[in-house]
DNA sequence: TTGTATGCGTTATCAC
DNA sequence: GTGATAACGCATACAA
């Protein structure tokens, strides 16, 4: 593969020159110049990103670790980085974590042996890993979780979950459960918060029979919305806690034979294209999520400047979609 | 940030040893090794990353370039590709092109200056940019669509497609129309291509204004479908490209008041999550994404090892999934 | 404005 | 088995 030198050699300079005009010095003399991208461009030459990297100590790289790349709404918070990123000149890298703390931990590793330039990240958990990002001077910002001691970029969810549920009694249902994501993930915990302070301000009491956790992915939601279903006085509407949970609860309901809308009252976290295909439409909490991506790496970049500024918080608003399985009906 | 230079200083020995006994040189004394590993935790040391991708002239990352995050086709493939890959100790890089062969051509750029030691891409188009690649000896698998002088990992989609367009016909449906995705997009055409194979085979005239070609991303499926229903003996069913489409599709046939697999029949590809969700659920054709990743991912570490074999095409099957939205009355 | 020379942190070669 | 040292390709301080 062509070098620096071989241009030098070619356009008949040092590799001081080719490097300064490459690299857009204004001191360059115009002439030489055109040498040199002549010379670069007959050599296919592509600078080594390595070497540049390791003589800079820095990278245009930024690292983006989220738990699914299956679930729209980080696909979504991804895009909204890279778009930024990309302007900007910056690249992405995207991993996945399955919510596994181990995964996690080895790639922030690798991401501090490729020494990103920084990291945006959806934690696993509170007690993170991602400490060790800035033992090494690595710029962390949080997405969808908070982080300690790190800039984060949040949805207001549990005033979203306590929205929707009131939006739910509003309709008259009056027996309303819950299905959880996992407890222990921040973003679970607060909507089921949200949830009881619903109920707590409409004078309903909270019964813990009517909440069932399940894995975020995967099949949880179908079993827990069965056994939810098969207690006595069971839930006549649900708050879904994300969209995966949805498709396990709705295939439950429809096995069930319940009706969205007419036998039970329906809302899901999260707005994905399909919720309006459903018969009868989803109502959702439509999170910002690629906002959420934008803002985050804004913010990023900012504090690959500088990053001496206090940890700053930044929270969206989520919309309520009404849809028809959420009347009564 | 802690050196290796650091770590030999604290242990008492050279830098060459700490390299050997880091990286698991048998040769090593058991003593010094031990004392090489507790000073590197101690300083928290992380190799660096492009120092060692400088010296060793290569890097065990992988690119993975595809058209769009937001599709889960290309989701699962990339799960694929991460899964095989992590499990031998590279890391992948995800790319989005946005079906933009410029944005394609940067991300090209990107991974040569980065060294990557393979790309794993679907190509925008057939005259690709990939020789760029190729011309500095970096190994590339396609997937989903065939690329000149590559391995390729595929699906026979033109059979999948006049499979399920003679599912429609053996339903009793007799004017079959087809979403198509773009023109030029090789997937597209194939589908197309086995679409009018099945009309062909069952003696049925090919009737292009039966035919509509909409973009794989955004809401071109919706007024495609409109416009096939609104000409004179329209369409009584619909051979569906992508899942994109489908959205699209459904939506226009709700607003037509059509009901799937009663007033007109449906069979879309790729099997998604909410298809069953659907009333009636929408028959699919369901393509091997993750099987398509795992194998490329396969055959591009093999390449990484020895480049001098001739090109290899692997050819999966698709499987179709009959639901509701294909049956007839 | 241009060239020379040095060093980024690591690994590998070569002596010992 | 271990240590000194050179080299990977580039960017920059300094000299010219």
């Amino acid at each position: 593969m062509a070098t620096i030198n071989d241009v030098a050699t070619m356009a008949g300079v040092s590799t001081a020159t080719v490097s300064r005009a490459l690299n857009g010095v204004a001191s360059v003399d115009p002439e030489l110049c055109a040498r040199v991208v002549s010379a670069a461009k007959e050599l296919g030459y592509q600078p080594n990103g390595p070497a540049r990297n390791l003589r800079r100590q820095e990278t245009a790289v930024l690292g983006l670790i989220i738990s699914d790349v299956a679930n729209p709404f980080f696909t979504a918070i991804a895009r909204g980085v890279e778009d930024v990123a990309q302007a900007v000149g910056y690249s992405v890298v995207l991993c996945n974590t399955d919510e596994d703390a181990a995964k996690e931990r080895r790639y922030l590793d690798v991401a501090i042996q490729e020494r990103v330039a920084g990291v945006i990240m959806s934690p696993t958990d509170s007690a993170s890993n991602a400490d060790v990002l800035r033992e090494h001077g690595i710029p962390v910002v949080a997405v969808d979780r908070p982080l300690a001691g790190s800039d984060r970029v949040l949805v207001d969810t549990r005033m979203a979950a306590e929205q929707a549920t009131k939006h739910l009694l509003d309709q008259g249902y009056r027996r309303i459960g819950c299905v959880a994501g996992p407890s222990g993930v921040q973003t679970a915990d607060d909507r089921l918060a949200g949830y009881a302070d619903a109920l707590v301000a409409a004078g309903v009491e909270h019964e813990p029979r009517l909440v069932r956790h399940a894995e975020y992915r995967g099949a949880g939601a179908h079993g827990a919305t069965l056994a939810l279903r098969q207690q006595p006085d069971p839930p006549d509407a649900l708050l879904i806690a994300n969209s995966s949970l949805a498709i396990g609860a709705l295939e439950a309901c429809h096995e069930l034979g319940l009706r969205p809308g007419k036998d039970i009252g329906l809302v899901a976290f999260d707005d994905v294209p399909w919720a309006k295909l459903l018969d009868p439409p989803l109502t959702v909490v439509a999170q910002p999520a690629y906002d959420i991506g934008a803002v985050a790496t804004q913010l990023l970049l900012a504090r690959i400047g500088d990053n001496s500024k206090p940890p700053s918080t930044t929270t969206l608003n989520a919309t309520l979609i009404e849809r028809a399985s959420s009347r009564r009906g």
